[in-house]
RNA sequence: CGGGGUGUAGCGUAGCCCGGUUAUCGCGCCGCGUUUGGGACGCGGAGGUCGCAGGUUCGAAUCCUGCCACCCCGACCA
């Protein structure tokens, strides 16, 4: 096995895998298109829900849970969104397994134990959540109703990848309930926000804030909103929807509620999410050739301390002038690990938290004991400076702001110049083929004309940025008017 | 589900066309010693139903048949 990852460059697909794998986030599991997460990828995501958690709280929010099982009689209920996902359901249609008569030591599906209704493993929750909301609402004075639910989900997908599409995945999913429409949309856009805010300060990850075209709305939904990133590679990721679900849901499950006024309205809904695919993001928006690189504020490890030494009487002396300046870094907060591990060499261990993207290394050697210093590398630059062991509290706490800020900014910049606005559809696939990122052009607004460049081009609308400038203009493909850009893109 | 490909140790692989001792190499793993400021080195060692089932043959990783699994390209998708 190489020890060096495939260069980004050569191939980014092979390198993401590599990453993914050596990182000791995730690895693929036995079990058909499943993920297994690896525990340090794992504190990564918690890392991601306790601040999601906090937000949703903040704005109101509670978390309950709702069953895995949806009965197909439920699922199907609203017919747009049982459509979307019947084509990528888990079904269980049995609760038994007995001895296999004609295999020795092997088990059949019982066909005694025959379903009388299939249940549907849930693709996504609104059938079921709004089945309960039925019972839980009566009058306005139940409302609104601000849930969230922390679960998984499971959707048969034919190609899957790590952390962006696997057949079954983490996320939260959030469902509200609401007395009018005006308050419904507030609500999804809201929501909205509190993503592009986590993803942009938490995460170093720029989204864009925009509208779903028809044709990528989600299913069931009156209005979908997003938040798009932009891939290394040039490619865009979905890295969060919120729906404005109008009434829909309230309407095939026949929710309503009496109003102030006397009289009787069906609810109006929301539902919102993000999901393990954000580890995706987080991987192909900032990890070079040396592996991960992770922003400070979700690094389970913000700071490791390297010790080189020659036997034990050394190790000694470094341990001691390392363990005062570890005491005062977590005392400031800052999540510090002290690697003496004997089993491994410095130069493994340098290579391996980056490889894990470790943001602030300090290796401490006998030559530092002499002058009172320290090694700092930061994972970010990669660059090494000398610092003396009496700033490093300070320096440390300062670098860590510093490494987030530019985390973001680096890919705000990438980001930035991958977006060109196209007047023609000739430059419109060159660029697509060449540049990649976002091309911000003219479309004459119909289903149709997104369908064509899609299957002429791959590239898809992302969204209509909600910040939009008003500007008239022709069609790139169908030279039909136009009073707006919007983003296309080649989408993961 | 359509087109293509691959299954050999934990991982990556050679061997297969043209059947023939004990199945190759690298990484990893274990032991001992020397090492330790960017993935150490030497010596020794362990680890294999060659995807599964059947067939041809004196003899099968190698040839034949069937099955299974996985990967890539499509369609689908957060």
């Amino acid at each position: 096995m190489a020890k060096k990852l495939t260069k980004r460059s050569e191939d980014y697909s092979k390198w993401y895998n590599e990453l993914v794998v050596k990182a000791d986030l995730a690895e693929t599991s036995a079990v058909r298109g499943c993920m297994v997460i690896k525990p340090y990828g794992f504190s990564i995501w918690e890392k991601m829900q306790a601040e999601l958690d906090r937000m949703f709280k903040e704005t109101g929010h509670s978390n309950a849970y709702f069953p895995l099982f949806v009965p197909k009689s439920l699922f199907e209920a609203e017919e747009k969104n049982a459509e979307g996902f019947a084509k990528e359901c888990a079904i269980v249609t049995h609760y038994r397994l007995k001895n296999d008569p004609d295999k020795e030591g092997k088990l059949m599906v019982d066909p005694n134990a025959k379903l009388e209704e299939e249940l549907v493993v849930r693709p996504t929750s609104e059938a079921i959540i709004w089945n309960t909301y039925k019972n839980w609402i009566q009058s306005y004075r139940d409302l609104p109703i601000l849930l969230n639910q922390w679960a998984n989900v499971v959707r048969w997908e034919m190609r899957t990848r790590l952390f962006l599409r696997t057949a079954e995945f983490l996320w939260q999913e959030g469902h509200t309930a609401h007395a009018t429409e005006s308050e419904a949309m507030e609500e999804a856009l809201q929501m909205n926000g509190v993503y592009a805010d986590f993803v942009e300060n938490f995460m170093a990850i720029p989204v864009i804030q925009g509208v779903k075209s028809a044709n990528e709305r989600f299913a069931g939904a009156e209005e979908t909103f997003c938040i798009e990133a932009l891939m290394q590679d040039g490619k865009a990721l979905q890295a969060g929807t919120s729906h404005f679900l109008g009434q829909n849901f309230a309407k095939a499950f026949d929710v309503k509620f009496a109003t102030k006024e006397g009289g009787l309205e069906h609810v109006w809904a929301t539902s919102w999410g993000v999901s393990t695919r954000l580890m995706g993001a987080l991987i192909m928006t900032h990890s070079d050739d040396n592996g991960l690189v992770l922003p400070p504020n979700l690094a389970p490890i913000q700071v490791v301390f390297i010790p080189i030494y020659r036997g034990e009487e050394e190790l000694k002396s470094i341990t001691n002038v390392v363990d005062p300046m570890v005491e005062a870094l977590r005392k400031n907060g800052v999540r510090v690990k002290f690697d003496d591990r004997d089993t491994y060499k410095p130069g493994y261990k340098f290579n391996e938290h980056e490889l894990k993207g470790v943001p602030i290394r300090i290796a401490v050697g006998p030559k530092d004991i002499e002058k009172g210093t320290v090694e700092l590398a930061r994972r970010d630059l990669l660059t090494k400076e000398y610092i003396p062991q009496a700033d490093v509290a300070s320096t440390v706490k300062a670098l860590l702001e510093e490494i987030q800020t530019n985390l973001l900014k680096r890919a705000q910049e990438f980001r930035d110049t991958h977006i060109t606005e196209v007047d023609s559809y000739d430059d419109f696939k060159e660029l697509l083929e060449s540049k990649g990122g976002f091309l911000s052009a003219h479309w004459d607004g119909t289903p149709e004309t997104e369908e064509r460049i899609k299957k002429e081009t791959k590239a898809t609308i992302r969204c209509i940025p909600l910040d939009n400038k008003k500007e008239s203009g022709n069609c790139v493909y169908s030279g039909k008017p136009s009073s707006q850009r919007v983003l296309f893109a080649k989408a993961y």
